[in-house]
DNA sequence: TCTTGGCACTCAATGGTCACGAGTGCCAGA
DNA sequence: TCTGGCACTCGTGACCATTGAGTGCCAAGA
């Protein structure tokens, strides 16, 4: 186990670390903190915290830089997650405050966040699958074709295309628009198949068919939206990512690129609990070298949708855990209120 | 005026910097293109051209790289359109032929364009002022609280709460919603509020603060949404950029995130012209460095949207410029079959 | 047993010198 | 007007010495 003082050296290695970029030395780290010993004791630490595999020097005649098990540790034991400001948490209420519609909220949500820690921030839509049914609608469009828009409580539309079978009357649609509403609405998305199962058969024969395509692209559109949507901002952070990032940037940017990787990175965050993967943890490989911080959102005491930010594995973990924490509440009660 | 082989020399000058990505000098010129003279020869005409500021030399003892000038010439007097290979044109095909909505449509258009032009890819969502009404929805979602739905004819969608002064009877909200669709349904949005304006006066005194305020929330959602919505894809090509670029790719990237710079970008382009903006012909500072090639696409003869890519000057023009064309094209009857 | 000062050692970074060679401009001759 | 020749420029890369931050280890002290 390791004594206090040597969690102190490890803590103000990656503060300092974190601070300049640049490896820390034994000496240096007595002069800036105030660790009552001498450099020599520090560097028979720095030995120690080394064998465990907490730090690492880049080359010999150079000093320490944490590892990712050494940032591990910070997170879990050393740091807590600081506070915003007075000031930043007005910046934050306010700025959200404007929002117009959802895509709006999502917007500036992620523009905020980008802004807030310096990094590159990610906000997921609100889930169809964890939201519930506002209203389905159903417009003809022309004698065979229907569309179909889907409303959600947290404010989310999709629209669909259906080619129906054969004409549909506009008295059909209505009673099918009434009693698919009368069944769906309030529900969860999950519900709908078991809700909407038997309905094609309270129809007139000449009409099933159109019901049951109407309802099967209803369906599929619950499934394919599942694989939720996301939205990504401040990419231009990424350049503050070191000096050697043209190989470190490039996989990052492909990785912010596809939606599945995304999604995976914000992982199993849930309204109580942050997640925060550091480095090699994320499983993709282009992602080695940065963290992820990332929590739930929701409008109720449920978690809709999950939000974060990608940035290096040295970052300021207590400070983006802080925004990340702050934001998620406040988009919270935004969408509470709409 | 340039002779006929000095606008060889440049033409041959482009391509090679373009392929090499480096500066290139007499000599390499006559053994990879048969121009038909010594390279003293290329010497004169380089000199020449350097003179009326087509070209440039980094340093003395260097080849020469062609300038935003050189590259205007190039782009219009001396390269064509490339058309794209079968091969290409039917991975288009069946790359957009998947699309499930207008959100897919847009979502793989930029991703389609930034891989054909391993660039960055910029689209712009249909416009509201340009389109015409589908349909608009009133969907009652509490007493006095109104969510309103507009659909218009691209498959384009926004939604907007309405709080309003009073309760809203039922028959009230289906009047207005019949009375407001038999106006606007088919019609332009730019005529909309020419359309409805004495619409509230038709009303029984007691609903005339409602109909009102729905009505400018209406109007309201029109004037918002003429910012118009972008979406970009393939940041991850800015690492090709150059091998200094960290300092050319943070300005850019930073401008890709700013709506109204984009918006500019894609410029005065329309259906029929496509527009090719070179380094400093580009207003913005970020965006010196790099060329935007852009194009109007639309569902009829006309353009309701623009799309385009955002690239080093040191581009494949003739290449770029096919696929924009042609991903422009195939979009557009994407959207004319919906 | 832990801490400390001293000391030799390592090695990245810095900067200077030098040779190389791609590329140029200019000129005289065809 | 084109061409070959030639002297000149200057960025690049190799080589080398210097510097200094940082280390590991050891012996002495608390």
């Amino acid at each position: 186990m390791l004594s206090e003082r040597r969690l102190e050296v490890l803590r103000a290695i990656v503060q300092d670390y974190v601070g300049t970029e640049e490896p820390v030395g034994s000496k240096a780290l007595t002069e800036r903190h105030r660790l009552g010993v001498s450099p020599a004791t520090v560097r028979n630490d720095m030995a120690a915290l080394e064998d465990e595999g907490f730090i690492a020097q880049p080359h010999t005649s150079a000093g320490r830089i944490p590892t990712d098990k050494g940032y591990r540790l910070f997170v879990d034991k050393l740091a807590g997650v600081k506070p915003l400001s007075g000031a930043e948490r007005r910046a934050i209420q306010s700025f959200l405050d404007g929002a117009v519609d959802l895509d709006d909220v999502v917007g500036r949500t992620v523009r905020l966040l980008a802004q807030l820690t310096r990094q590159v921030a990610v906000v997921q839509y609100p889930s169809l699958t964890r939201s519930t049914v506002r209203h389905v609608e159903l417009l003809a469009l022309a004698p065979a074709r229907v569309m179909l828009v889907l409303i959600t409580d947290t404010g989310r539309v999709e629209q669909r295309m259906v080619d129906c079978p054969a004409p549909v009357g506009e008295n059909t649609l209505a009673d099918l628009r009434a009693r698919l509403n009368s069944r769906v609405v309030g529900q969860r998305f999950t519900e709908v198949p078991r809700l909407v199962q038997d309905l094609p058969e309270s129809f007139e024969p000449d009409d099933r068919g159109t019901v049951s395509t109407v309802l099967s692209t209803l369906l599929e559109t619950l499934v394919e939206e599942t694989e939720e949507r996301l939205v990504i901002g401040g990419t231009a952070n990424l350049t503050r990512f070191g000096h050697d990032f043209p190989l470190t940037i490039r996989p990052v940017l492909e990785a912010l690129e596809e939606q599945v990787v995304l999604l995976k990175l914000l992982g199993e965050a849930t309204d109580s609990r942050m997640t925060v993967r550091i480095g090699h943890e994320n499983d993709h490989e282009g992602l080695n070298s940065t963290s992820v911080v990332a929590v739930g959102y929701g409008s109720g005491g449920e978690a809709v949708a999950k939000l974060g930010v990608v940035g290096p594995t040295r970052m300021d973990y207590p400070g983006t855990m802080g925004a990340v924490r702050a934001v998620a509440r406040y988009v919270g009660q935004i969408l509470a209120e709409s």
